[in-house]
DNA sequence: GAGCTGCGTGGGAGCGCTCCCAGTCGTGAT
DNA sequence: ATCACGACTGGGAGCGCTCCCACGCAGCTC
């Protein structure tokens, strides 16, 4: 037996029923107006609105979430190792664009740092079931399991880079060959005679990518890509700083380098400094990612900006694409890069 | 008239229900179990983890939710404008702490970024109708109505610093004065005759705090505060640039600074280096934050460091225990900061 | 041995929504 | 006037859980 009908929710809050009563209709009907069904009247729309607005009415998201069987929030999973490294402007311009882009919406964002293989687990269980209507993965690595679980159960999935260049997953990244490119192109234009590059991991796909870049570029230039003129990093200030010591070594009359992180530019900036190279009289560098340290390097550092908060703002939007249509078609962006010239070349 | 029992829930994830049946037991036993009440058998115990464990059940949120009436969520809340600002190491080490104390509560993170007061009257309607258990607000500024608003309510609530020395709201800080105490003692200890300091804007309660602490540390070395030494600037690297060049032009003398960020830090030394001057043999340094750039800088700048994933810890075991216990406590903690010395002092 | 405790337990009654199935009306066609 | 047919609307049934009342069953006391 169903008791009387009290004046407010459990809470205190007004609840769709009063907003019903005091509308002068039915539960059904109010539930329309806030879903914006377009089979109700203008005159009744009208009524329960002002009855809305008057009762201050919010629905409830639990209810809605349960009887409706979604959750209208999204996951924002990043693992734990790289928002370290991505900290700096990388992480936050991200999640500057998806906030933006869910601002009116009234989908909630749901961080999830991951730490442990326990954590992964744990959440790739937590997004089974449904608790989220879609998962945003930043910066994942060749060998995570993650997107391809998740994928496989269904899950609306929107990847920020990709793991290869025939990544299946739906994905947002940017240009990193072209970016690559830029840079050489304009090492070349300042007329730079012996461009070298200091890499990334090569099993990470976005370290390939630039690599790409950098000999496409020469190529594109007329010039034979040398490979004593490429070395090895690992994207760590510490690495650049190894390898550019190991590109002097090799090629003392470089007089140019293309570094693919800005952290390894500026360890490749001290090993200059050690060598008593000025920049960017003796050699010009050029890093990528833009990060604010850039701008504070000795000299500023000429660098290749990513778009990180269109990223994330492409990524929220297709995601939301695909939670709404079911996702027929996989979304796969690559957003341009820019160079962003300094006195560093 | 309840239809027939099915053998798992709507998205064909089992049920409370199913769990029950398959344990023999009852659906309040089950609930029991799951939510850690005493006042089940450790054989029935036993046979429901089973249930569980077989079944792969994971209880539904927004169930749980609607039934108990809250929703197992905080919203970790920041006011847009500071995240370029305080984007560096700051927020992402806040992010951490929280996220790592959150790790094994199964409650959720939700993150909300404010811009607009369209945004933040939102998010305060949003939170007074329950939707989130309590809010962590990060870099509030002194006139911020959000605080109050929310306290009112009742909504737990933690801040991260506070807005003046006698904050009524619960709040986390770090020692602000201590740290700036310690640099101005680590200054004259290294046999700095005048030193001098560029504070952040008066109507900032973190800025007076570092003040006090430079004037406190002089005070105790039995030197009279200056008010020439003190150069007002805004956390700004341009700020601190002017700030140095009036400083240096008032009293050429001073072989010292304490910046109150290391943004002013980095302006300073422009100026410093402008002005023909070396760090740290003319004129030693110290920043506030100990960001990435204070590593970076030339010389690498020595600097206060503030626990952040310590103050995010903190937070949310405060917020926490505030919304287990009703909250009679209102916890006011500071944490303490920390020298981190390099070559610029 | 009757009457108390009190632990363990089952399950009814919701929580506030959405879904969807029946209506109830007006309207135009016949 | 009659009928068919939309356009709107009301409200029952449930979503999967928690809360809490009531009940069974020891183990006690007197």
């Amino acid at each position: 037996m169903a008791m009387a009908r009290r004046g407010t929710g459990r809470d205190g809050r007004p609840t769709l029923e009063q907003v019903a009563a005091r509308a002068g209709v039915g539960r059904g009907t109010v539930s329309r107006v806030i879903n914006g069904s377009p089979r109700v009247s203008d005159r009744t729309r009208a009524a329960v609105q002002q009855a809305i607005a008057d009762l201050g009415y919010v629905p409830h998201r639990a209810a809605r979430a349960l009887a409706a069987n979604r959750s209208d929030a999204i996951a924002l999973v990043v693992p734990e190792a790289e928002t370290r490294l991505f900290a700096e402007p990388y992480f936050s311009g991200i999640l500057r664009g998806v906030s933006a882009e869910l601002a009116d919406t009234d989908i909630q964002l749901l961080l999830t740092l991951i730490r442990t293989p326990k954590e992964r687990a744990r959440f790739a269980q937590y997004a089974a079931s449904h608790r989220v209507d879609g998962v945003l993965l930043v910066s994942v690595h060749g060998d995570d399991p993650l997107p391809d679980q998740l994928a496989e159960m269904g899950i609306p999935l929107v990847m920020n880079g990709r793991r290869s260049a025939d990544e299946l997953v739906p994905h947002v990244d940017c240009d990193n060959v072209g970016g690559a490119q830029l840079a050489v192109e304009h090492l070349l234009g300042r007329g730079r005679a012996t461009v070298a590059t200091i890499t990334g991991p090569a099993d990470m796909y976005v370290a390939r990518c630039r690599l790409d870049g950098y000999q496409e570029a020469l190529r594109a230039a007329g010039r034979h890509p040398d490979s004593d003129l490429v070395a090895r990093g690992d994207f760590t200030e510490e690495s650049g700083h190894a390898a550019m010591r190991e590109l002097i070594a090799r090629r003392p009359e470089l007089d140019a380098v293309f570094c693919a992180s800005d952290l390894m530019a500026i360890g490749a900036r001290r090993a200059l400094r050690e060598l008593g190279r000025s920049v960017p009289d003796d050699v010009a560098l050029v890093g990528f990612d833009d990060s604010a340290l850039a701008r504070h390097l000795d000299p500023p550092l000429t660098s290749v900006r990513q778009p990180m908060e269109g990223m994330g703002r492409a990524m929220t939007r297709a995601l939301l694409a695909e939670i709404a249509d079911g996702g027929p078609e996989r979304p796969r962006l690559v957003l341009p890069t820019e160079l962003v010239r300094r006195s560093s070349s």
